[in-house]
DNA sequence: CGCGGAAACTTGTCTGAACAAGTGCCGCGA
DNA sequence: TCGCGGCACTTGTTCAGACAAGTTTCCGCG
């Protein structure tokens, strides 16, 4: 039984807003209708209409100031959350062909680390995935994740290969909000090695994973290996001016 | 002449309230008051403490859920752009104390990679710098550092020993304004192993950096390579929001 | 003592209103 | 014709109140 009901009416605003602009109904550059417009047309007290403004306003899909109607600032935001989230969003936007294939999905008990991480007892059951990520059929990437027995469950009637666990969270009602990673160095070791296949020992790019969804509970811990001589990642700093910091994975 | 306005009541309040947070007044984790509580405090309206907390809450500060009030993410801060540039800052910041050691500093012409980076021709002279960074007395970051000639001259009536070589230069009148950081992982060959005290062939963090001016021209390619047991790089991603993903760097 | 349920409390959603502040345009006067 | 003032329109800020929905607390009943 799934409960269908109504989203609240300021979502709605914003949702068929961010679908005319997306649809190309509201081009680039375009003034967005008035508040008032809006407020008529979607039967809205103003305070409402503001509400999902502002949320598209966060988004960065409009700008402009006081006394201006809002204006369309850009189509589609690469959003740099998803640049760590969905590898295979990524590869396609590089150019390159994601490929997967899933080593082993396992319900067990969360290792010393994993646990450490959910803020979880050591032992209580979470689920695993290990999977090796290819781009272009190469070997380029080892996923571990541990998933909170809550969300692991909805795997199990997934077919991991077939696409992004993320976008399937994401139908089954799994809002993943934030995330946190850390970024170190470690040698390979023999599963690394022969799933990778570079040598023992080889340096290899990981990055830790720790994601919350929009209560702030963790949800995921994730440890994944790149081949550094394929994937780096790249930070882009501007010291004045409110440029945000742009997170890149690049092939190389 | 300075205009001297006071800001809006729900920035005046988001402010105190970041201030709380990254003052430790209010720890993470700890619930915030009620809106209720912030109405009578700040005299303000519930519509304005609400503007407030959303906020505060797409900057990933705060998080909760409906019927429960607000809690603690996480503390403010640095700004990402410093994390990069000056390693005697940041240890500082971290509560630790920075040392370094001067292994070289030397006039010649720019090696391969380096010319690339900065967009010379090989052989360009260039000021190349070999530093070793500590932490507690701990060799823990090798930097290499090639300046064009323009900057690099201005090292030469420096200590190098002495402290942050972007502060001398800033001192100098070179204004570095924006950076471009690649992260990948490389193994130690024999003299990183020498003077990080490590194995050979050891995995190691690497940062590479190209520096530019305010007029955009390229002043610096560095290489700083880790040590992964002692130093790692976070980032923090919050999905919705404009808000930029922080950089850390961070000891274990 | 334990458990269920009601009550109190908290946040989410929505409305309607009012004033301030910034922008753009039109028309009047020089 | 040109310029400038003012008006109409827009968004920004703030308030007060109402109901819905979820959480916590606590009391009374078994």
């Amino acid at each position: 039984m799934v409960k269908s009901v109504t989203p609240p009416l300021h979502h709605r605003v914003a949702d068929e807003l961010r679908g005319r602009i997306s649809r190309g109904q509201l081009p680039v550059g375009a003034p967005l209708p008035s508040e008032a417009q809006l407020c008529e047309e979607f039967g809205a007290s103003r305070g409402t209409v503001r509400q999902a403004l502002a949320a598209l306003r966060n988004e960065g899909l409009i700008g402009g100031g006081q006394g201006k109607p809002p204006v369309v600032r850009q189509a589609a935001v690469a959003q740099p959350f998803e640049t760590f989230l969905s590898f295979t969003r990524w590869a396609r936007e590089m150019g390159r062909e994601p490929g997967q294939r899933t080593v082993e999905i396992a319900r067990r008990g969360a290792s010393q680390v994993a646990a450490d991480a959910l803020g979880l007892d050591e032992g209580t059951p979470v689920i695993e995935v290990l999977r090796l990520r290819l781009l272009d059929g190469i070997p380029t990437m080892l996923e571990r994740s541990s998933f909170v027995e809550r969300v692991g469950r909805l795997l199990f009637d997934f077919d991991p290969d077939a696409g992004s666990i993320y976008a399937h969270l994401q139908d089954c009602g799994v809002d993943l909000r934030a995330a946190r990673h850390t970024i170190d160095a470690i040698g390979a070791n023999e599963v690394d090695a022969d799933l990778l296949t570079i040598a023992p020992g080889a340096p290899l790019l990981r990055e830790r994973r720790r994601a919350t969804d929009a209560t702030g509970a963790r949800v995921e811990y994730g440890d994944d290996r790149y081949r550094p001589d394929l994937v780096t990642f790249t930070i882009d700093n501007v010291q004045t001016g409110r440029v945000s910091p742009h997170i890149l994975k690049e092939t190389s």
